[in-house]
DNA sequence: CCAAAAGTGTTTGCAGTACACCCATGT
DNA sequence: ACATGGGTGTACTGCAAACACTTTTGG
């Protein structure tokens, strides 16, 4: 039995992070500037190895932190990459995960420390590797996951608004929902605490900030609701 | 650059994979007699190693095909397992997949390769390493894809009952569903082709077979339904 | 006073649910 | 004839969708 150990390859796992931010506005990407070893405009997932005495979530959490100095955030297992040639140095086994930030609460620690940059989904730059794919998969998986799970609340800051967080579901599926169904629809969850302060600056009006019942939101995040018009749409 | 890859340790990369059967009555689970290496009575899911030059997906299609005979049905990553302490042996990644076939198509191929035995979901013998976990895991994955894709069908064999799809519905989610109700829904998919036959032999009436409409089921293998009541129970 | 965004209610239709009786046949 | 499982129809209800006007206030 020990020799069926004995004579198989051994392989390098890596873990990258898809990281999803959101400004208020735009679905945005955490990249990093890819090292050295290429001149051109090259830009990379968060990324990292496996090292010897860590689970993949745990692996998945360092290196996260080590990159952005955030933690404790929303991260999930995506899936595992594992085409013999998706590494061309040599052969790597990348399990991807993803996680979801408010780019407000965290940009100063972000961009200082590894060159990272947030870009807009719309307009990414040349990709590492198979890290395109993976970040397709990812916005899939979060369209599917934020179907039906709260788990767009993870993207705003601490206060937000109504038509934030109508910004940030348009701006996740690409299309645009009606604003009152939607604003009853995340009301009658029952997450939302409304404050008494209002956003200024952007409208004239100004509108209410809101803050998660994070006790509620703990119970409820693995609950289950419909939280767009015609999911059936979604693939 | 290659610095970097150089100082990093290599894993055995696994792949396991949860096979659920169906039998017209109960759900299934499909393990492998684990080796001699243990005398006492420890089971295994299908497993295998990754080798050098073969995808994921590949491998797992490969390890499949080897120990059963079986390959071309539904099989999809579920996910990647990495505790360091999962393999006693030595560090192992293990990347699962869970698989849905008939038991009664297949049943003499699988029997008689390698000591394969189907068990019944309720009644699990003991298992290898993390088996139960990625078990549990592949069952909430199903629970939660059946409920929305029409992949109930790939464990059916070729000419079904509806009181069949009924019974595995029920085994799948382990509680009981209306059958007007559930006849209604699956039938307005409009997958489903009544054939002239009946199956006889179990209840006196006899119940229409049906087969599955394969073109549209191709096209439609990706979109998104009901198939249960109260979808909201599901975690 | 005007422009721009916030906020709010009602109606309509459909899909999901609950529910009960007749049918066909082998014994 | 009867027991067993197969097959069907209807009424109700609640949620989702469509839809438009009023409010606030900065400029």
């Amino acid at each position: 039995m020990l020799e069926l150990y004995k004579q198989q390859t051994r392989c390098l796992v890596a873990l990258d992070s898809i990281i999803f931010g959101f400004d208020g506005e735009e679905l945005k990407l955490l990249l990093v500037k890819r090292g050295v070893q290429t001149d051109h405009d090259t830009w990379s997932l968060m990324g990292g190895w496996l090292k010897p005495n860590e689970s993949l979530d745990q692996a998945a959490e360092r290196i996260l932190f080590e990159l952005t100095g955030v933690s404790g955030i929303f991260l999930e297992q995506l899936n595992a990459f594992g085409d013999p040639n998706r590494d061309p140095v040599e052969r790597t086994v990348a399990v991807a995960y993803y996680a979801l930030v408010n780019v407000k609460d965290y940009e100063t620690k972000i961009s200082d420390t590894h060159h990272a940059q947030w870009f807009s989904m719309h307009d990414l730059p040349e990709l590492l590797f198979d890290h395109r794919e993976m970040i397709k998969i990812a916005i899939e998986r979060l369209r599917y996951k934020a179907a039906f799970h709260p788990v767009g609340f993870e993207l705003m800051p601490e206060k937000f608004t109504i038509p934030q967080i109508l910004n940030l579901y348009e701006a996740i599926y690409g299309s645009n929902f009606d604003k009152r169904n939607f604003s009853r629809k995340i009301l009658s969850t029952g997450l939302l605490v409304k404050l008494k302060e209002k956003q200024k600056g952007f409208s004239k009006k100004g509108a209410f900030l809101y803050a998660l019942d994070t006790e509620k939101y703990k119970k409820h995040s693995d609950s289950f609701m419909n939280f767009i018009p015609n999911p059936e749409g979604l693939v």
